[in-house]
This record gives C-alpha cells, structure tokens and sequence, in this order.
DNA sequence: TCGTCTTACGAACGCCGTTCGTTTACTACG
DNA sequence: CGTAGTAAACGAACGGCGTTCGTAAGACGA
C-alpha cells in the first residue's frame, strides 16, 4: 500500500530478485498481537486500546487480528496472562509465611501497576490461563505453608487476590495520570484535600475528626497495612475455627472438660484435611 | 416529530384547545435523567449505559442531555451517589461492632449487587458526593466504636470498601448473566469445574489438592469470611500496634518493665498477634 | 501450471460520546 | 396583543469503536 504503484515502470531486473520487500514485515500471529495490544497499555492505558489501534501498531488492519483472537476479549485475557507470566513467586518457607506473602503480594501489584491501569480488565474475570493459575498454585502453596485450614487458604487466596488487584489498579491509575501530565496530580490531592477540609463537621464529625490520618502514609505503607490486617486477620480466624471445633469435639467426648483457650500453641495438625 | 405532519388537514376548532399536548412529558432534570440512567442499569447492566439510551428513555435528543449533565462521567457519579443514599448504617453500638460492620458491608454489598454490575463504575474513583460521605462518615463511626487507633480506623475504611466494592461487582455480575439467561449461570460453573477438576496435579498439586474447599460455600459464606479475617485482623493488628508502643515507652522509661500482653481489657478473640 | 486452501484486509454496519448551530417554547415588557 | 429576549431542546455531524463479510493475495502440493 505504501508504495505498489511506481510512477515509473521498474525495470525486469531490479524486480527479479524480490523487490522491496527487504524490510519483511514480521508475520501477524497471537503473540506478536499481545506485544502489541501491551505496548499501548503500557504507553496509553487500558482505555486507549483498541483493535484499530493494535492492528495499526502491527502495519495491519482491524479484520487481520479475528484471525488469530477471537475478540477484543479474549485479547485482554491473553494480555493479562502475558503480564501474570512476569510474576515469580518464591519456595515456602514455613518459618517466615507472613513476610512471604506480604512480598509476593507486593511483587503482583508492582507487575500489575507498572502496566498502568491494566489491573481494571482483570476484575470479574476467573482466572483459565496458564501463567493466572501458577500464580495462584504459588499463592496456595505460600498460604499453606501458614498451617491455615484448607478451606481458609482457599479463600484467602480469593481476598488477597481481589485485594492485590484492586491496589494494583489504583496505584497503576494513579500512575498513568501522572506520567499524562506530570505535576497535576500534586495540584489534585492539594484541591481534595482542601475539599475535605472543608467539610462541615457537625455533619462529618467523625471523617472531619480524622482527616489527618486519612492522608497518612503512602502507597506502600497503606497497602502493607492492609496484606498485615489480612494475614493477622487469617491466623486469628484460623485459630477460632480450631478452638470452635475443639470444644465441639470435646463437648461430644465428655462434658468434664473445660473450654476456652485452644489458640495457644498452634498445634500441627491445623492443616488435617478435615473439611468435608 | 411523532405527527406534525397530519395527512388530513384538522379542523381549527380541534387545534384551538391544545392538541396532543395533554400527556406532558416530564420536564428533562438531572434528577430524571439520573433515574433513567438507574433503570438502564438494572435492566440491561452496566454496559448497556449510553447517553443515546438515557435519552431516548427521556423522550429527547442525546444532545439535551448535555445541558443538565457535563459527560458520561459525571453521570455516573451522580448514579453512584443515588445508590449509596439507600445506604442506612446503624447507630454505633461498642459491645457489637463486629457485628455491626460485618452487616453494613453486607448491606452495602447487597445495595449494589442489586443494580447489577454498576459497583464496576466505582472503581478508582475517590468519593465527593453528599450520599458516598454519609456512608463513608458512618462506616468509620462503626469503626471507632471499636476501639481502634485513628489510623487504623482511617485505613480500615478504605481496605473495607475496597473489599465490599468488588465483592458486590462479583455477585452483582453474577445475577445480571443470571438475568439475561437463566440457567446458563449453571451449566458455566459446572464447565468451569470440569476444567480445574481435569489440571495435571504434577503441575498444580496444591491448586488440585483444595479444589473440594476452593468451590466450598456460597457467595454470603465467603463474604463473611472475609469481613471476619479483616476485622478479626483489625483487632489483632491495633493490640500489635499498641504493644509495640508500649514496649517502647517502656523502654524509654525504664528497662524493668516485662513486655507482652497487651490486649487485656478487651474481650480477647483469638488475636493474640504472636506470629513472627 | 493449476487448483485449493489459508491468511490478509478494505469496506461496511451499527453502535458510541460529544459538539455545533439552529429551532423551539416560554417570559417579560411595551 | 405583539414582540423581543432568553434558556432549553435537539438534529446532524464528527471521529472513533468492535465486529463481520466478501474478496484478494499468497503458499503449496499435485
């Protein structure tokens, strides 16, 4: 298209051994439109791409990619799965299981935020993919090795998924205004914060009352602080299901026993398997 | 535009009393535009949303719309902040507020779920509007009541509607594919079973190993799982947190003081923090 | 060289959000 | 009653979207 009608024939000879098409074109396949679609997430956001746009990118048009995708769908579902391939989980290590997954929690958002706001596709979506179900295989692994209940491992690795996700999202969003037009998102925070502080407190008593550590901290702090929450949140759960299940057992036994404490020295048989 | 143009010529005395003009539309408002937008959205979902459908809900031009409402965006915030004054939050109550933020983000949930998936539109979006600081306003009065540190409380409201925001996405996405072809819901979880059921376990041995409890519960019983891990780890995180800070005091003031328990007024569930 | 078969793709369909310039309907005043 | 002024309404258009269809081009075995 660029340049088939010469203004003046070519000679047979120049011809004769494949003309212009030196500069080959890499072939149009799956992978080649994934790298694609992900360069204008990467460089515009999610809402900039488009079919039209990945097929420009490519040197092709829009009907070329329902050859090799079914659907812009299906597309940002291989994207996903590209970017979840970026995410490397470390071995359990029973002894330090909180600290490990507050990393791997932070190394998903990270992966997920440095393609700015990608993390939007991937809400509501069950993950199918290959790359999607070894980092959960990790993440149950990791979870496990807490010494939680199968059925809390389970769902934690729901929780801290959508937790991961919707942090990544943010700060990912966060990011992509910023880089847009460097500096106005300083000039954003001052013109809410004034908002809030604005607010009448005989309405907002209590939100007026702690604007000062609403504003507190910065990503990082705020989102350890919510992987901190959820792990401590787990082993107290976990720990009041055993006792739950302990003082049933023991009232079926013999009523002569005491109850109460069961959550002192975390026994090992915590993961016995015993759900349903 | 519907009959201007009759093809018989009417008679003047038929015209002389206001023709046609008996069933009055109702005045085009932001507030009616906000309720046609509200019906598309339980209807059809979130998706289905266009100015061309708001307007023709209306009886008018896409074009009218502008002049009540600046874009798409505003108007759905304006759609969001008439579905969080359904919201009704509890008066505080210190003795029971677990249970107390454990129903209101159930409510909040249920709120949502209910307009099928608009909870998507709230994603990433810092809320301003009268209604969404109502609910944000009682959500950390709740917390309060919980004795917690103020920037505990400030974090937990945001980790909390993180949390509520894509749970009630989820179930909210749910019953709209549920709508739109009953019994098809079914037949995609039971496709999606076969499929993780026939993972090679070499692969995925902990993923295979807790399928049982992965499909285990319905959509409450997680729910409630996840608002007790956060709460249950609210809870342990401030006794953490206040130790920690005794702990230093004590050891500013002097080094004779023991450490430890630190969560001794409160009614003590499971949190004993001793992890790591 | 021919026929077949995969891949590429221009053009079109019916949507979308938003803007522009004009028309309409109503109010207030002369 | 007539008219000027004004705010609301809106048809038409712009550029873009996802997707489909029928055709064209190229690869390749017979």
């Amino acid at each position: 298209m660029v340049s088939d009608v010469p203004e003046v024939p070519t000679p047979a000879w120049r011809t004769a051994r494949k003309p212009a098409r030196a500069p080959r074109k890499p072939p149009v396949t799956a992978e080649a439109i994934v790298d694609a679609a992900l360069e204008i997430v990467d460089t515009e956001g999610l809402e900039a791409l488009s079919m039209r746009g990945v097929a420009q990118r490519l040197d092709t048009g829009a009907a070329t990619l329902y050859a090799h995708v079914q659907n812009k769908d299906e597309l940002l579902e291989l994207v996903l799965d590209r970017v979840n391939g970026e995410v490397r989980l470390p071995e359990p290590d029973p002894e330090r299981w909180q600290q490990q997954v507050r990393e791997s929690a932070r190394q998903i958002r990270d992966v997920y935020a440095a393609h700015n706001d990608l993390a939007k596709a991937s809400f509501g979506k069950v993950p199918t993919m290959p790359n999607s179900l070894t980092a959960i295989e990790g993440m149950l692994a990791l979870l496990k090795a807490g010494d939680l209940p199968d059925r809390v491992v389970s769902w934690a690795a729901d929780l801290l998924a959508l937790y991961t996700t919707s942090a990544a999202f943010e700060q990912g969003l966060l990011g992509l205004e910023e880089r847009r037009n460097p500096g106005a998102t300083d000039k954003y925070f001052r013109q809410l914060g004034e908002f809030f502080f604005a607010l009448p407190p005989e309405r907002f008593p209590t939100l007026t009352s702690m604007l000062a550590s609403m504003i507190e901290g910065d990503g990082d702090e705020r989102f350890d602080f919510g992987i901190d929450v959820i792990t401590l949140g787990l082993r107290a759960y976990a720990d009041r299901m055993l006792a739950e299940k302990a003082a049933e057992a023991g009232a079926e036994a013999g009523a002569a026993d005491g109850e109460g404490a069961a959550a002192t020295d975390r026994p090992a048989t915590a993961a016995d398997g015993s759900t349903n």
